[in-house]
Order: C-alpha cells, then structure tokens, then sequence
DNA sequence: CCTTGAATTGAACACCCGTTCAGTAGATGG
DNA sequence: CCATCTACTGAACGGGTGTTCAATTCAAGG
C-alpha cells in the first residue's frame, strides 16, 4: 500500500524473527530437531511459544527454512567466488579444484551448526521439502562434478569415476567439520593446504615444479606446509 | 479377543530381546532416536511397551548398547581380518592399506542402519556413554593412522599429516553408505576399485608396472576397474 | 488525543512421552 | 496337579508436545 515503507507500529518483528532462527538454528545442531521443543526455542529468545507462530507456520518449516536457506547461500557464494578475479582459473582446472576445496573448506568450518543442521536433520523433512534441499544438494555437487570432468577430458586429471570422486571428496572435505576446533595445533590455512594437497593427489595431480625437465606446466604449484606436519 | 488375550509366553527371552533391539536399530536409523517412543519399537515387535523394560533398563541404554555393539564388532572384525591369512602383508603398508580400505567399505556397506545410527546419534548419548563410543571410535581410528605411520616411515607414502588424513579418508570411505544402492550401475566390488584407487592416489602411491624401468617393486598393483567407469 | 493494528501473552486443547507396577497367563520342575 | 517362575499386559503417573486463539500491550499515524 503506497509510498512509505517501514510502517512499523508494534515493533520487534524484524529482531524477533532472526533471533527465532538463529536460536533454533543452534538447538537443532546440538540436540537435534526431534529433541527441541518450540518451548525450548522460545525460552531461548525470551518469548512464549506461541509468539513463534508470527514468524513460521509450523516447526517443520523452521527446519526447512534454515536448511533452505543454507543451501541457497552456500551455492551463491560459491557462484560469487567461482567467478571472482581470474580468467585463467577459468579454464585451469587444477586452479579450479583447488578453489573449490580452500572454498568449501572455509565456508564449512565458518559455518558449523548450518552445516551440521543440513546434513543431520535430512531425515526430519517431510517429503517436499526433503526433496527440495536434495535438488540443491545435487547442484552444489554438479560444480564439483564439473571441475573434475573437465579436468578428466583435458587429461589432466585421472579418474575412474568422476560421480563417484565426486561424492567421495565432498563427504571427505564436509568431515573436517566433525574433529576441527579453532585454537588447536592447526590453523584453518593448515587444514586447507592438507586437504587440497590429499585431494590433488586422488586425483591424480603430481607436485609441479615448473623448473624441472619435462614439466608440462600444469601440475599445481605446491607448497609445504610446515607448521602442519604431524 | 480371548485367543489374543491368551500371549505366548514362557521362554520367549531369547527370541523378543533381538527382536527389541532389531527393531530399535531399524527405527532409530530411520527416523532418529529422539522422534522414535518406546511404544513404536514394542508395536514393531508384537509387545506392550512395558515390556521392553525386562531387556534394557532405559530407552538411553538400548541406544548405547546398539553403539557400543556395533563398534566393538567392528574392532573385533578387524582384528580378525587382519591377521587373516599374508605374513607378507602384515608389513606392506600398501597391502595394508588396500586391505583396511576395501574392508572398511565392505563392512559399512553390509550394515547401513547399524553405521548411520552409530555417527548421528553420538549427540543423543549422555556423558558417560558418549565417551566410551568415542574411546572405541578412536581405537578404529587408531588402526588407520598405524598403517599411514608405518607407510611414511618406511617411504612408501607421501603424507603430511597421517591423524587428519586418518580422519579425511575415514570420512570419505564412510560417506559410500549414503549413497550406494544395490542394484545400481556399480557393485559394490566397482566401488571398492574406485576408492581404492582414489585413496591410494591420496597418499602418494603410484600405479606400479613392476615390468616398468624404475620400478621400486612397491607400487600398488593395479587393475582398471572397467566396468567402473563413469 | 485517540485509533489502529501488529507483537505477544497465557491459557487451553488433544495427544504423546518414558517409565512403573500390580496383576495374569502359561510353560516348567517337582 | 500344584507351586513356581517368568514374560507380559494394561492401566496409570506426572509431565511434555505442537499448535490455536481470545485477550492484552503498546508504539506509531492521523
């Protein structure tokens, strides 16, 4: 209805609904969906539980909301970063799986309970829904898919199969989330060059020195990291 | 109505404590320990929920002793696997190697309810319970990280950090049950070949021609899994 | 000022939870 | 044939569940 936005009598409504999600985004990754009450998440926020239901029609969408939205801006970001600065990273797929897995990395170890909500709690959507996130789910490995047959075709990567490689490399890379902890021996940048050194080798991707005879200038430039021997 | 009334009873201990502990296993991997009531499991199984009470003190300790079931099996399993049979491989990390890989996705692959129950409900387990899950987690760990410390050690691997690529490589062996199906394009054979391949890649050991110039004679045997591909 | 209307309360609804226990059915040992 | 034992029933207990809704609160618009 016409000009002036922000009519806001009452007034806590654009607090109120983030505060829901992010409270019910934490008691779900830690007791999980099943064993949080709407009472629970209300408590959380200091509300009543009935209050909830000005911000989500039922539980099941608050569920599914989060997960949803977790999906969209992981695969946004990843969008953004994927094309961000570098027309040969483009076309290099060494340099394309190696953003991808410093990529992936990041953002899961910057996001633990969405990410831990999202894969722990598929089993709680009711069939719509579950279906919806899979969809998603199988986008963001598609970007992966992609990296690894292309790299496959220009004879750079080798693999048996890149469906499989793919499902495989995500589920190792999403599990840095279950054991790493800020403030231990590691470093987040140690973790990356550990993994993407692992990853690289799977794939079939030798240690380049471009110095040495024979390079083919393609490998990936590697290098040690020190602090993360162990 | 009477002949209902009239139960079987007697010695039926032996036969309704599986039972109990069969359907628990079946309902907590389908839809999660928390969202799972007593009276669903007694129902599944043909009793009245008070009687689960004569096989298990609590609905926590069905859980822990499905866990904790399940990870000495898996421990006892393969220590039986490997000392089986091969002097030679007990000290070729390659052998080795191949031998815990192909293992770990066969056992996990046979038993779906008894491994997605025993990762996604280690948050539902109390203190005490929790630990003593994790103190056998780590031991299974701890078979991996020998094998990948013996194989630095004797330069067969090339690793930089063996307790993160126990972890990274665990987690992506163990993600295989989320999606294989029998009846798929792949056996479950094609897919031990494909993450072998991929795992063996991981940590430096290359595809060896033993007939090859240059040949240590400690490569990996391999095979093209033809069928595999993809 | 008064009206408006969104945000929130608090009680209620119908149902489900894990667990206990007195009572009972029925096979078994003497 | 009876006493015993054990697996099991069925009802009960206190409390928690998701969700609804009339009533209330209270900042803002006119």
């Amino acid at each position: 209805m016409v000009a002036t936005m922000a009519r806001k009598t009452g007034s806590h409504a654009e607090i109120t609904g983030p505060r829901i999600r992010a409270a019910a985004l934490r008691l779900f990754a830690r007791h999980g969906y099943a064993a949080v009450s709407m009472r629970q998440i209300a408590g959380e926020v200091g509300v009543q539980a009935g209050a909830l239901y000005t911000y989500t029609p039922d539980k099941q969408a608050l569920l599914f909301d989060l997960m949803r939205a977790h999906m969209e801006h992981l695969l946004e970001t990843w969008a953004a970063e994927r094309v961000s600065d570098g027309a040969t990273d483009a076309t290099d797929p060494v340099a394309r799986l190696e953003r991808f897995t410093r990529f992936h990395i990041r953002y899961h170890l910057d996001r633990p309970d969405e990410v831990f909500v999202s894969y722990m709690e598929l089993r709680n959507l009711e069939q719509d829904n579950f279906r919806a996130i899979e969809t998603l789910r199988r986008q963001y490995e598609n970007e992966l898919d992609d990296i690894l047959a292309a790299g496959r075709t220009e004879g750079v990567f080798e693999l048996p199969n890149t469906k499989v490689a793919t499902r495989g490399l995500i589920a190792m890379l999403t599990g840095v989330s279950t054991w790493f902890r800020d403030g231990g021996t590691l470093s987040r940048g140690d973790v990356e060059d550990i993994y993407w050194d692992m990853l690289r080798r799977s794939v079939g991707v030798q240690c380049d020195d471009a110095t040495a005879p024979g390079s083919t200038g393609r490998g990936a430039v590697c290098t040690s990291p020190s602090a993360a021997r162990g």
